[in-house]
DNA sequence: CGGGAACTTGATCTCGGTCAATATTGGTGG
DNA sequence: CCACCAATATTGACCGAGATCAAGTTCCCG
């Protein structure tokens, strides 16, 4: 499953932005530069790198946690990562997804994380220290404003985020997320037929505020209407985009 | 009592960042400096101010609608304002708060405002033309470094709002909510005893992502409890914080 | 004061949570 | 390749938090 992600991002010929890492090395090709888009030249890349080391975990893997002391951030190359929140009780939200391309452990407070950070897939990332990244992007505008671009990217997908949590029905919420990922994982070139969810029912579940059982029967539902077809636990054909679009006021 | 934020805020010596705005002129003053923290140099917030004006709304004003062509964008002075979005069918969600010191109308999609923007009390904030803030932005690394940090926090306290509304109860939200907004308020010198929330009910359910009648019913709950004791309609007096963050899991 | 808006309280209903019992699935080893 | 098994997903029955509908009550502003 992984390998077939990862596969389909090597196909990408643009992920995004200003400091796209996908051009930069990776532990198989040191020294080889994919260049792919060439907002940053040869020399910038290998400066950018001399502090960004390639990173890969396992599915499954902590990337980081909340509350341990701040270490790097990163940039996916490959694969997708959840970033979430646990209370004491055992609660636990998914605040966001990130796919190639997005920055993952970028927020702290007080000199920690602030939220966990989970491989969903295995993943495949550049790690920064982020005191070199800031004295770097403070001589580079353009990395800096592909900087915040992509944290108003971020911002912008929480504020959405939120409308769901707080308003959708439990079936809304499904039809969103799958509309969602379907558009997120197309960007990104992790697009395949049918949809891999690449999540479980659980961290669904956990990323819309439900529980399993609850996201369970609204994939029930959306069968039924013959909005979208299942296909094994992990796999979606969506029958009727525009319908699935409607029902999740996207 | 917008009257009195007000007054609260023009007390404050700093606000925040490397452009506090409330260093820059207002209508009643314009070509003195308050210049109260000086990260910018007079000659740079005379450049700034080039292009970005003062303007004041009146309580429950429109800031800018969702869709609308985009415009300026707004560094808050003094009062609160909402960023929203509602649904086809009037589902409303409040998707943040905004203080002085905050940015607010941002994030844009297309051309267009992603969010709505409503002044929950009298505001008065600065205008900036976005093309040329984001053109001198790209000379002023520390700008640009404080636009990313404003950006930053902006997502962190999405983050936590996504969990509020994804896994706190009725009461828990309520109590986060009291917690966060006292925090908020103090922290950007709105702060007086008591607290005053500055939105009614109705604005308090469509940041929680409840009704009314809940939001009413938690409040009654958490007086009952004795944690808070509320002053008319739009103040509450904190009684036991410690167990106030403790409910609503801070 | 007086009146309309905002808030509170009560009764009922519904969606989603909880608990429990199957049913699938997909990975593993024979 | 198939049979098996643990993990995951589905389905069902029931319950409860919060929504909805409907009165009251309080507040606040003229």
């Amino acid at each position: 499953m992984s390998k077939g992600s990862k596969a389909a991002s090597g196909r990408a010929t643009r992920i995004c932005g200003a400091w796209d890492v996908s051009a930069l090395p990776c532990a198989r090709c040191v020294g080889r530069h994919l260049n792919l888009c060439k907002p940053l030249d040869d020399k910038r890349l290998a400066q950018l790198l001399s502090f960004g080391g390639p990173r890969v975990w396992a599915k499954g893997a902590t990337m980081f946690r909340a509350g341990e002391p701040i270490g790097p951030f990163f940039k996916i190359r490959f694969g997708i990562a959840a970033v979430f929140r646990i209370l004491d009780d055992g609660r636990r939200q998914v605040v966001a997804l990130r796919a190639p391309g997005d920055c993952l452990g970028y927020l702290e407070q007080d000199g920690a994380y602030s939220f966990e950070g989970q491989a969903l897939t295995e993943v495949e990332a550049c790690a920064f220290d982020r005191r070199q990244f800031d004295i770097f992007a403070a001589q580079k505008p353009d990395l800096a404003a592909a900087t915040a671009e992509e944290l108003s990217r971020a911002l912008k997908r929480a504020g959405q985020a939120m409308v769901v949590l707080g308003q959708l029905k439990s079936t809304e919420r499904v039809a969103h997320f799958l509309v969602e990922i379907d558009a997120l994982y197309r960007e990104r070139h992790v697009a395949r037929t049918p949809l891999s969810l690449l999540m479980n029912r659980n961290q669904i579940a956990d990323y819309l505020g439900l529980t399993v059982e609850t996201v369970s029967r609204a994939f029930g539902k959306l069968r039924e209407q013959a909005v979208i077809k299942l296909v094994g636990n992990d796999d979606v054909i969506i029958l009727d985009h525009a319908k699935l679009r409607d029902i999740g006021k996207v």
